[in-house]
DNA sequence: TAGATTGTTAATCGATTAACAATC
DNA sequence: TAGATTGTTAATCGATTAACAATC
């Protein structure tokens, strides 16, 4: 009996391509198919297939068979157990303006086990409502509520001047993992970890790339 | 006399870093600072300082001074300048939903050189509206316009089922580059560059390094 | 001058791709 | 069987880091 190798070292580069392999073949057994090769995979996504398949096998012990290809749902849940959407983690926003309130609706969140818990405003007109069954509280709440709860994971979308201290605060309260849709830079002791979502960059970066291609 | 050298390959991660770059030395500027160290932008970045370095001497030909560092001004001003802010990109969106209409309130993307032009909808209530300033258009008639206008960048803002046919549709209205917030896998010619952004996924990828870490 | 900092060359590390035997 | 496809080992490619001389 193997046991799965908790040595095995994850490329980075596999890790970010995974959630675009479990969008795939979520799509794929959407429409009906039951198996699907490396080869098509590879095609369909633009990947090298042999990049496909070891990515495919660090990640699940599931086997490809010859002629056949990989099985999809297995597959799938083989990813989504690595990727940990089988335990649920709850999650914060701060900041309710538009695109708070929309993440606060967003329900794709939930097929990750990710699960929005409550969110802080500064404004207190919003103190109290709920929005899309999650309550809002005071800005100055965070803190507390982050560690009662055990919250690790925040969402800052408040207005760039306010991203720091909003931050600061989710630090205080023992949050982990802040995702950051403010486009500004966070300081943050080492332990934890940040992902800068800049919307207006990403967009740029995009761009840059048409127009390298257009040359 | 020496020509800026076009031959020079920029690795695609000095790319994907120079967004962060600018947004760490904008928010230096506005603190009042004039020079920076590749040293001190190094570690408020979690990066190594010859890398900071190397990318800058890709993207700029200012050049550093021993003791002092980099001059913030003239290196936001080469970003900008490689990433192609300076000329203005017309951009539509199709979709005006939450996201969508979150987008169209987006001043940042105007710092890039990014300007959406207009929205499409299935919706006929919404027809001729106009949010933010943007008028709303019938869905029918992205291609055509796109055509007419000479659009060459789209974001997908729509429910993941109508995505494809949008995207087509944009492809067919001479469109280059997509930007997908719809969780799903699009299927695009290859002269077409795409970018998902997908939003649970994306958060659900930090979650993941926030686990690992935790072990 | 001494020290901080740059810019470049060489060494290392990690990720991608090519080649190919194994298998259904 | 023949052919498509897998999984693995070796070769290549690209990106990061270490070492260090040059300079203000």
């Amino acid at each position: 009996m193997t046991e799965f190798n908790e040595e095995v070292v994850v490329p980075k580069a596999t890790i970010t391509r995974l959630p675009v392999y479990l969008r795939y073949l979520r799509d794929k057994l959407d429409e009906g198919e039951e198996n699907i090769s490396s080869t098509t995979l590879a095609v369909d996504m633009r990947l090298n297939p042999v990049q496909v398949r070891k990515d495919l096998a660090v990640v699940s012990r599931v086997s490809g068979k010859p002629k056949l290809g990989f099985n999809i749902k297995q597959l799938i849940r083989s990813i989504e157990s690595f990727m940990g959407c089988d335990n649920v983690s709850d999650v914060l926003i701060a900041g309710v303006g538009g695109l708070g309130s929309t993440l606060l609706g967003y329900d794709e969140f939930s097929h990750y086990g990710l699960n929005i818990v409550a969110a802080f405003d500064s404004n207190p007109q919003l103190e109290g409502r709920q929005i899309h069954g999650i309550k809002i509280y005071a800005a100055n709440r965070l803190k507390e509520i982050a560690k009662a709860s055990n919250i690790k994971i925040g969402i800052i979308t408040v207005p760039k001047q306010a991203a720091q201290e909003v931050a600061s605060d989710m630090v205080q309260g023992g949050i982990k993992a802040i995702w950051n849709f403010a486009p500004t830079h966070l300081i943050l002791p080492k332990g934890v970890a940040v992902k800068y979502e800049d919307l207006a960059s990403s967009l740029a970066v995009l761009n840059k790339k048409l127009q390298d291609a257009a040359e």
